[in-house]
DNA sequence: AGGATAGCCTGCGGGC
DNA sequence: TGCCCGCAGGCTATCC
């Protein structure tokens, strides 16, 4: 479930744990989640890390500069289930069997990567440049920074429903489920219309409206359902927000008819067919 | 070749 | 009460 705001709050709670830390030990516990080649020299160990990146619902963990290009990094991935979280030196910590790797720090602090579901891994790469050309550059724009002539360059190129072209992660990077459902219904548009049939004028008022909905949905620290903490493991509270996702068969706050469920897209989908055109 | 679909994986909740 | 099945969903592979 972690969509953008959820993941930038995870790399928030990084930078104060993690940034300018040195890992002395790692412990794979599950080594099918690295994916792609792995070497063990690659999992950071002896680094230190200096900054933790992010596009869409993805993170880089990087470290010190190490030849042309930028640091040694981490891409993780948290896929539906997956967390990073953060341990105090203090506190006892026993990783479960679905706690993958475990970074230990210098300063007696841990990182923990887990994730029951396994959608989620970790890639690994010899510089940031590596990253980005390699894995990132198939992302669209980050939903946050996007242009509308860049989303609306998207929109032209296919035939598909807004549904699907909003959650292609190649068109823009960050939405999910969740966070298109919530952005049709603040938009009151349909998300079975075909997004090729938008108007510039429309495609500006939906990046206007995804930039605002993130940006409140990060500042109250993200949507929990299940399994969402954030790197210190506390909730998010955007979930009480919600206007529509998971509330089918309530009423619609606009007009107070019944909000509809369908799949489109092959994704549950929850909206209102008298307010969304 | 764009687009739809299956499969990956585990936990939980509804229904019988 | 307990079991089974359906569902949740991001992404990749595969097929049409």
């Amino acid at each position: 479930m972690p969509e953008l705001p959820e993941v930038e709050n995870v790399r928030q709670g990084l930078l104060s744990a993690v940034v300018g830390q040195t890992v002395s030990r790692v412990s794979l516990r599950r080594p099918d989640v690295v994916r792609g080649k792995k070497r063990p020299a690659d999992l950071l160990k002896g680094q230190m890390i200096t900054r933790v990146d992010r596009k869409g619902k993805q993170l880089a963990l990087v470290t010190e500069m190490s030849g042309a290009g930028g640091g040694v990094c981490l891409c993780v991935h948290l896929g539906m289930t997956g967390s990073l979280r953060c341990h105090d030196p203090r506190k006892p910590f026993v990783p479960d069997g679905h706690t993958h790797v475990v970074w230990h720090m210098a300063n007696g602090s841990r990182l923990a990567f887990r994730d029951p579901r396994r959608f989620g891994g970790i890639w690994t790469f010899a510089s940031t440049d590596d990253l980005i050309e390699q894995r990132w550059s198939r992302l669209g724009p980050d939903a946050l920074m996007i242009k509308p002539t860049q989303l609306h360059s998207g929109f032209r190129k296919t035939r598909r429903v807004l549904k699907a072209v909003l959650l292609d992660q190649s068109i823009v990077a960050g939405l999910g489920n969740i966070y298109v459902d919530e952005l049709l219904f603040n938009c009151r548009v349909s998300p079975v219309r075909p997004a090729c049939e938008l108007d510039h004028k429309q495609v500006q008022q939906l990046v206007t409206r995804m930039r605002r909905l993130l940006d409140r949905a990060i500042r109250s620290g993200g949507s929990t359902l299940r399994d969402y903490t954030n790197a210190q493991g506390q909730p998010g509270g955007y979930q009480f927000s919600h206007k529509v996702y998971g509330r089918s068969g309530q009423a619609c706050a606009q007009c107070g008819g019944l909000l509809s469920n369908a799949t489109i897209a092959g994704r549950t989908t929850v909206y209102c067919e008298q307010c969304q055109e």
